[in-house]
DNA sequence: TTAAACTTTCATTATTTTTTGAAAGTTTAA
DNA sequence: TTAAACTTTCAAAAAATAATGAAAGTTTAA
């Protein structure tokens, strides 16, 4: 097995690339996903000119999507003493961060989806093979997504080492 | 709390039109998606033509798509007898359906990430503050998605009833 | 107040993704 | 063989999504 070594530009550009591809499948977009990664891995707050001078971004671009992020609930804003400018750090906790992401998630995609398989499954049945199968199939799907729905508001309740902890019972 | 009735066309549409949407975010795109749900509340196989008709998309459209759903393993090819056509089917087992999601999600993009997390957070320690933040969160990353990885491969290679079983463990 | 310093908005432009459909490819029955 | 019945491919078009940047908006210090 092959071991790359890099050096510090390298690996954070890859991060910060390969974190941002990553976005699309968590449903935000590139640019957000990659002001996220290079918050994450900051040690200290930046400001919106740090972020569109690293990432080659406009001003409206890294406006909105600093807007959206604050609203996932994983970067904030930050001010220092004696200055105008505002700052922006990342949630680092990636346990914290796994949670809010789950919680966002939930209220996002899963309720609502939840509500209109119930909606669905609750056609008239009315004998016919194509209606049963329907209300089958969206019953079944909504059960599952009741589930998920439940064990990830389960992770949002947990302590921090819910993840290791679930995945200690899972394995015995 | 309103209940919502609607007929079997409406549902239908419904439960179609909500699945394709929801597509993009299990990384998968619209038509593919549709096809999916549209198989999923069939109780017969349907043809080419029949998707086509149904969902109003071309046939190279539909074509391509059933080769990725047949790839992803959700989506299968049926020959009638004494028939050249070729009609699909889908997993119609939401539970099995869903643990094939889940392994060739972690196939995908799990695995690769989980790869490039490695290197990232391998690069040489130098003492400074952002190379220390960038390994300490790229490992936590690491970690994590190790453990997710883990989690995912146990429910691939549980029984049907694992998500519900797993529930029961969680909440107690 | 005013004006400098900063942020947000949004119409336009650019990029990416998806869809189309006709041509090429394949399979089978005769 | 051949030709009909079907499927796949892929260049081009369309649609959807994201990014830009200048103008409008906001806040603060003096």
């Amino acid at each position: 097995m092959y071991i790359c070594i890099m050096n510090y530009d390298e690996a954070k550009n890859k991060f910060i690339s390969t974190w941002g591809s990553l976005g699309t499948l968590w449903g935000i977009n590139k640019a957000m996903a990659q002001i996220h990664a290079l918050l994450l891995i900051s040690p200290e707050p930046l400001s919106m000119e740090d972020i569109m001078e690293e990432l080659q971004i406009s001003r409206g671009n890294t406006s909105m999507n600093l807007r959206q992020l604050i609203d996932w609930g994983i970067v904030f804003k930050e001010n220092k003493m004696g200055e105008r400018k505002e700052y922006f750090t990342s949630e680092k906790d990636v346990q914290e961060l796994a949670r809010q992401i789950a919680k966002e998630r939930s209220r996002r995609e899963l309720q609502p989806t939840i509500k209109i398989l119930n909606d669905v499954s609750n056609i008239k049945e009315d004998g016919t093979a194509k209606t049963k199968e329907l209300i089958k199939q969206t019953k079944a799907l909504h059960e599952m997504a009741d589930t998920l729905d439940i064990m990830m508001n389960k992770v949002v309740g947990q302590d921090h080492n819910w993840i290791t902890k679930a995945l200690v019972k899972l394995i015995k």
